[in-house]
DNA sequence: TGCATAACTTTGCAGAACAAAGTATTTTGA
DNA sequence: TCAAAATACTTTGTTCTGCAAAGTTATGCA
């Protein structure tokens, strides 16, 4: 069970983070308002989840003009689906531990 | 997905309750120090994560003496195991949201 | 001219999680 | 016999998080 929870990549450890990812994971460049309104947070909350994503390169960003708007859109990098990948298979060993 | 993320509960919404609630959800009886040491947590630590189980009825414990020693044993209640599973039921659904 | 929109950043706070130390009782070991 | 250990906590204090709300910059529209 230890080693299971060392596995948990902390940077997933949080309900939002898992929504943006489970998102991600399957539509690619998904923008902004949309993250914001499916997952139900303020501006400064998704900007301040989407930070250590970012950081830890599990997301790249593209911002682009729709209009003469402009616009960010979101998608999850190879690295950023892999690592998502590892902590669900963590989440569910650790889930049937003891079955 | 909005509506997902409203059935997670948050008194589950954490490594280390979802580490207590997988084990409890299979064994019956578990005691403190096996809890502990599954899960690398202080004394203080894992008290103070099973207090809000306590506290929502999803455990219930047992004291008794093993040798002359007190022991505090812990299961999951009915609604425990209910209201877990209902919690994993979201989760997976918003994993799967996309899909 | 002024309000709106997009995408943030900044600020400030309240609550959570954590380690570490303290507590009570009993037991074991030198 | 006297000190150290174990069980199961509680208390304390600090750090970390998550959040809302307000501020920011650069357009766009009426």
């Amino acid at each position: 069970m230890k080693d299971i929870l060392t596995q948990l990549n902390p940077v997933f450890d949080h309900r939002n983070r898992l929504g943006i990812m489970s998102i991600l994971a399957v539509n690619d460049w998904v923008d902004y308002g949309t993250l914001k309104e499916l997952l139900n947070l303020t501006d400064g909350n998704l900007a301040s989840h989407m930070k250590p994503l970012e950081a830890a390169e599990y997301v790249e960003y593209r911002k682009q003009f729709v209009g003469r708007r402009p616009q960010t859109t979101y998608a999850a990098t190879a690295a950023g689906k892999t690592a998502f990948k590892a902590h669900l298979d963590a989440l569910e060993l650790m889930l049937k531990f003891g079955k």
